[in-house]
DNA sequence: CGACAATTTGATCTGTCTCAACTATGGTGG
DNA sequence: CCACCATAGTTGAGACAGATCAAATTGTCG
């Protein structure tokens, strides 16, 4: 978690230490539990210890908008500890392992570490950040464009994390999952990851994607990561 | 702003007068006037004194997409003090006027007084939530419930300012605009809207709609006005 | 090895886009 | 006060990206 912290905000050691102290209780979960629900009024932070998280909304009973990916040490809903109820759910999409915060806790720490409460808040922005950019994909981009963006943002988000060895890297999602954040019918992610395949673009194997050409598929896709305002993108 | 404030948070008078003392200076702008740009790094925060303002992306040179409609009392940029780099854009979709406050005074305020801290943190929370509500819209509604949701949800929020007398508003958006914002284009806007008449919805005359079945469109857009966070809706 | 989940394929259908023209509306200057 | 011009709204026809439905294939894990 601090790592991921390190990755948007700067931490004093003191910082990281008081970081270090906070009370959490892991819970091993399988593939498509839910966390946290569409109207809960949750007492502690969920942190993602491993595995994939996602967030999500159903709409019109049964179609499901994912909202965001989350990966080993994120902070998916921080945000609870200022609005009482989620509008949104919080679940699983691999076997996964979530720790819980309690929110008092939370708010001693950051009453105490001004540098903490700076992080955390960061870490909420970046999160609408990418929300805002998750918008402008679903409002204004073809299928390509959209799943490849989707995979230039893991791809840069998990290789800050250490997560990417060289090109190659585990991407859980299915095509159902990444056709709910995009957007598209499964189907269609299908044919679309397809054309990816037959550009030369993306190689994949299993849950294995290789990214062959980051390049072409930035250009295709439009990216640019200031939008992540990870600190070393200079 | 600050009966905008107290709508999503309670203030003490104190904070309430702090707020009082804040400097602005204001401008006015005239309709399709940039505010900020993506890619600045703007050393005030913009507070909506009238008009309308949008927040916004350019992709691929050209599509727009519209992440947010602000209306007087809003504070649509206040991440900038967070994030050095502007992510998008905010510009005028009306003759408006604009007020700008120093980050230096907004930091000494929010350091000296939590309740207001603890306000803006929460109006930045109801701006994401309102986001992924948008999200959801945009992946996964048709083009008569993205619009009807649009209605539904600016209703609601202009009639908590005290801008909505009856059932009838001034709603500044052109179509145009109303495309960007759901990911239509404005021909498709003009039917859609066309449908929401015939279906005895809405009816309009020029800048100004009226609301003729607020149930009615609740139900078409499947809206529910939690995720807008404000105190008085229980 | 068996069973269930995930991916792939084919065929058809439809919502929305695009392009292009036309009409209303409102503001401005002569 | 009216003629003019720019901006916004409206209409029609045709094209296409992506949805839907259904079945077959592949992969994965106990």
């Amino acid at each position: 978690m601090i790592r991921q912290l390190k990755i948007v905000a700067r931490l004093s050691s003191e910082d990281e230490a008081a970081l270090a102290t906070l009370p959490m209780t892991s819970v091993s979960k399988s593939s498509g539990e839910d966390i946290v629900r569409e109207g809960d009024q949750p007492d502690s932070c969920c942190f993602v210890l491993s595995g994939l998280f996602c967030r999500y909304k159903l709409v019109d009973s049964g179609r499901r908008q994912i909202m965001s990916f989350n990966f080993p040490g994120d902070l998916p809903d921080l945000q609870s500890l200022y609005l009482e109820r989620m509008d949104h759910g919080l679940m699983t999409l691999s076997p996964a392992v979530a720790a819980f915060i309690p929110h008092d806790a939370v708010y001693r720490l950051i009453d105490a570490y001004p540098g903490v409460r700076y992080a955390l808040t960061k870490h909420i922005l970046v999160d609408s950040s990418i929300l805002r950019q998750w918008l402008a994909n679903l409002g204004r981009r073809s299928a390509l464009e959209r799943i490849a963006h989707l995979f230039c943002e893991c791809y840069v988000r998990l290789k800050a994390r250490g997560f990417v060895p060289g090109q190659t890297f585990e991407f859980l999602p299915t095509q159902v999952d990444i056709g709910d954040a995009t957007g598209l019918s499964s189907v269609h992610v299908n044919r679309t990851m397809q054309e990816l395949r037959q550009r030369g673009l993306l190689k994949s194997s299993g849950r294995t994607q290789e990214i062959l050409d980051f390049e072409g598929l930035k250009a295709l896709a439009d990216f640019d990561p200031a939008y992540l305002h990870m600190l070393q993108t200079r």
